[in-house]
DNA sequence: CGGCATCCCTTATGATACTG
DNA sequence: CAGTATCATAAGGGATGCCG
């Protein structure tokens, strides 16, 4: 009972999502990037530790508005965890702690400006020469 | 009911912090990008486009598994509206509907290159030279 | 000073059923 | 085939208080 007859829909073994994954697998490449840099604060404060190579919690808190320090701190972490910052503990009292980019924090920032730059490029939506 | 189909949330310009926003407003023109590719099916639609220059919806259904007609139709929505992507409606019966990629959605492409290679670069968290 | 824990709200995403 | 409408849930983000 395992013959041609297929009145209903074959076990189409869905590939594990290898499909649609575009070239090399970009868009899981993509997406790995996407993950480390999406959040209302990681751009800020990947910025920030471009123009400043050494940053304490405290210099965040002034120079970032609006930011709240749980909101620092899980950024902070999860910016260490994607290998993008360095944490620097100094075991101190009172505690002393500074942030610095990683060697992929900074040579991820030239993709950054890359994305600027397309920004720059495409003020608006050009409605002008939409036609695929 | 009149209206138009803003079958998606219109980008709630957050406020303009003009403050922590990087050399040339950085990182305001990077969260702009981001909030162009960021969602869950962006990224498949862009490279589906990128190799097929033309889609219908019912291709997209097929080749990305686990999506939905309803962020297939919502996230082709924003990504038109943010000028990535056009749409055409040949206005037949049955319906016929093709999608493809902008002048600005083609640009767009190498800077999600780009992101590819830097991820390949860094396959892991580089544990090795983390210091600052 | 840095950091963790808790409660709560806004979104993003999904499941499902329906229309032209 | 293409798209709409609703309801439900998960994830992201923020306010606040306590700790070493």
């Amino acid at each position: 009972m395992n013959e041609a007859i297929t009145h209903f829909k074959v076990p189409v073994e869905r590939e594990p999502r290898e499909a649609c994954l575009g070239p090399d697998g970009s868009v899981a490449h993509v997406t790995r990037i996407l993950r480390m840099i999406t959040g209302r604060w990681k751009l800020p404060i990947l910025f920030r530790l471009f123009a400043e190579p050494s940053m304490r919690a405290s210099q965040f808190m002034r120079d970032i508005p609006d930011i709240s320090q749980k909101m620092l701190t899980q950024h902070l972490r999860e910016l260490e965890y994607d290998g993008l910052v360095a944490r620097r503990d100094f075991g101190e009292q009172p505690p002393r702690v500074e942030y610095g980019l990683t060697v992929a924090g900074r040579g991820l920032m030239p993709v950054l400006m890359a994305m600027r730059e397309f920004s720059k490029h495409y003020p608006k939506c050009p409605t002008d020469d939409d036609e695929r």
